[in-house]
DNA sequence: ATGCACCTTGTAGCAACTACAAGGTCAAGC
DNA sequence: GCTTGACCTTGTAGTTGCTACAAGGTGCAT
């Protein structure tokens, strides 16, 4: 398949495809005699592999270490695990982080009964220091 | 104060002082005869404005339009509420974005009883589609 | 006078793409 | 046969919000 029809398969712009294979994510394509990359279902179940693994949040080099470890079918599902872990835990940080954010920003909305910027509640409590 | 100064008193590095300078986001300071620039509280302020916009998680772009707006004190609040509502909005999709995330990995942790990674779930569950 | 902390400008790098520009290829339609 | 249009190629530059130098100037204590 050429790049457009992985792309399409994958919901991926052919601009990342290529970006992928430049950062050694993805092995290179063969080419066509016309110079244009011919994918295999391979490529296209590595493709859809990255892809989920960095929609689940985990970076381009967690991404690289992800396909390392499934490369080495005899090791330990340990080192799965703890990459998965660690991503589970940073999830649930940033959870927390926003959460609090909601939080302000509903009292922040509820804090202003003036219709004057003047004497917005809302401006003024940006000027001051969080106390949260 | 030095940038040094204001910089301790906000919790903001002097180069990215320099850099809200640059985009226009704080006004420029005086200088000293040695060329230092020389801050007033009225810098403090606006800086503590900007630092805490940006923690509240509004962009460059919408940091601006809270500051253009807290110059216009006869224009009416709702100005600014559309401004926090949409930002609210904003942290409640993350979340929920989040939250699902969190799921995924929850049962991909749980789903992999395997030790060795050749029948590891998790591996598996990476190059399948998500069904969420 | 020498060290050291601080300041200045300018430039380049980070992540993970995204958006061109300038050109090559291929099938369809007239 | 020729044009149109969709697709492909490479290469480079832009995005966001900083951060990290490098190379040099300043100010104060020892
Ligand atoms: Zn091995
Ligand atoms: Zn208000
Ligand atoms: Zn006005
Ligand atoms: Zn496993």
């Amino acid at each position: 398949m050429r790049i457009g029809e992985l792309a399409k398969a994958t919901g991926t712009k052919a601009e990342t495809i290529r970006y992928y294979e430049r950062e050694g994510i993805l092995p290179t394509a063969d080419r066509t005699d016309s110079n244009y990359r011919d994918y295999s279902d391979n490529h296209l179940a590595a493709l859809t592999f990255v892809r989920r693994a960095r929609q689940l949040g985990f970076s381009m080099a967690q991404v690289r270490e992800l396909l390392a470890l499934s490369n080495h079918e005899d090791n330990p599902c340990q080192d799965i695990d703890r990459l998965v872990q660690l991503q589970l835990t940073e999830v649930e940080r940033k959870i927390a982080d926003l959460m609090a954010l909601r939080d302000e920003l509903g009292q922040m909305l509820r804090s202003c009964q003036a219709d004057k910027i003047g004497e917005c509640q809302i401006i003024g409590s940006l000027g001051r220091q969080s106390v949260m």
